[in-house]
DNA sequence: TTTTTTTTCACCCAAAATGGTGATTTCAGT
DNA sequence: ACTGAAATCACCATTTTGGGTGAAAAAAAA
């Protein structure tokens, strides 16, 4: 019996070495490619790799795993992928069963429970389970959790990221070529379309949607 | 001759399991334990486990890495510890060679550096490498790399978190039943003890230092 | 104990932000 | 060509911030 091809994805070598480790032995399971980006990843695919199964970490630079996920159910829909991640949050996970990932699990989780996913998901099945399971549900009932991206447009954001900054009305109309009220009515907006209360909110909304990179420069 | 008898301590049960069959074969190094939480590894310590390396995550809930390490360092000195960490923030690094870590690796690493690492360390050497060197060069440096959780107190850190959530100097101050001056005052001197504008950057400033949480619960 | 830091409160004033309403132009999609 | 969204600008009134100064009580550190 052909053994399930598996391709991992994980910014981290360790983990990827780490895996290495344990499936080298298994019967069922065997490890034909690894990547350390999300591109790296669909440039394989691109290449001719075909593997049955991608664990795919989440969080990466560059390509994020709903991308990712997106752009390989979408061209080659055979291919089954299986989340992982540091955190649990709703948003994440929404986000990836959205793009249609056949799997998601926590990296806390044992070795077992991963090899036991692979498994799953190579016969079809979804495979998702305890606090994963319940953020799905809370997820799909909760509407309120934003598609943020989606909800802001982009002179919006281009000002929001302004303000991130500790620019004021007239430093960012200044910057933009546009009149103080302008800029004003864009930020009036954003708290209202947020259902926000003051500009602190509105950053903090932004970190916590990932609407402003944590590592962007600070130069004044 | 004695194997290097090892401890890992990080709340990944994959990180454990995958150094675990890195390691299995290793002919100087010997796992004799492994622990999910900082406490677990005090506690093994405690109840006279002797390691001679430990391989100590940085960023874990509850107990964090300095901690473990500086009360790891007060108590058995003997002990070498390695810190492993995610990211390469100056900050941590900074207070992790504080406390006399011996050694500080990069997850992305490759398995093999962390064998050398482990080597490294038993034989009294300091281990940093590449970027981790640079960040502590930069650290002992660059003295605008701010300690912010030193710089905020708690009452302000206090303050910060509620302006997050968007309430308003009055709410603020019903909240904490003191006067809106009393906020206002603490808002002011946030902003002027980190150089910052506005409340929007000291916003900003927070969560690009960490000094609030982005998974925090936002209710109102 | 003495000294320093933190927390508290107050007043003044100018500047900025907020909340509302309304209107024009530009642009993208149907 | 039409429609709707996005971006632009404007005026109004009120509230909130930000910057300065000063000072007393409480707590922590030396």
């Amino acid at each position: 019996m052909q053994k399930i091809k598996l391709l991992i994805c994980d910014d981290h070598q360790i983990f990827i070495d780490g895996l290495k480790f344990g499936i080298q032995d298994h019967p069922r399971i065997e490890l034909i490619g690894e990547a350390l980006t999300g591109q790296s990843v669909l440039d394989q695919l691109q290449a001719g790799l075909q593997p049955d199964v991608v664990l795919l970490d989440v969080e990466m630079p560059g390509l994020k795993g709903p991308e990712v996920t997106e752009l390989i159910k979408k061209n080659y829909a055979s291919i089954r992928v299986i989340g992982l991640t540091m955190h649990d949050g709703a948003k994440t996970i929404g986000k990836m069963t959205k793009v249609g990932v056949d799997g998601y699990l926590l990296k806390n989780n044992k070795l077992d429970e991963i090899l036991q996913a692979i498994e799953a998901v190579h016969e079809g099945q979804k495979y998702f389970k305890g606090i994963v399971l319940n953020k799905i549900i809370e997820f799909s009932n909760a509407d309120q959790s934003v598609d943020s991206s989606e909800l802001l447009t982009r002179r919006e954001l281009e000002i929001l990221q302004l303000l991130a900054k500790g620019k004021q009305t007239t430093e960012i109309a200044d910057a933009l070529y546009i009149s103080i009220h302008t800029v004003n009515s864009h930020r009036k907006n954003m708290i209202k379309k947020l259902n926000l209360r003051n500009t602190a909110e509105l950053i903090s909304f932004s970190y916590q949607n990932n609407l402003i990179q944590s590592d962007q420069e600070d130069q004044d």
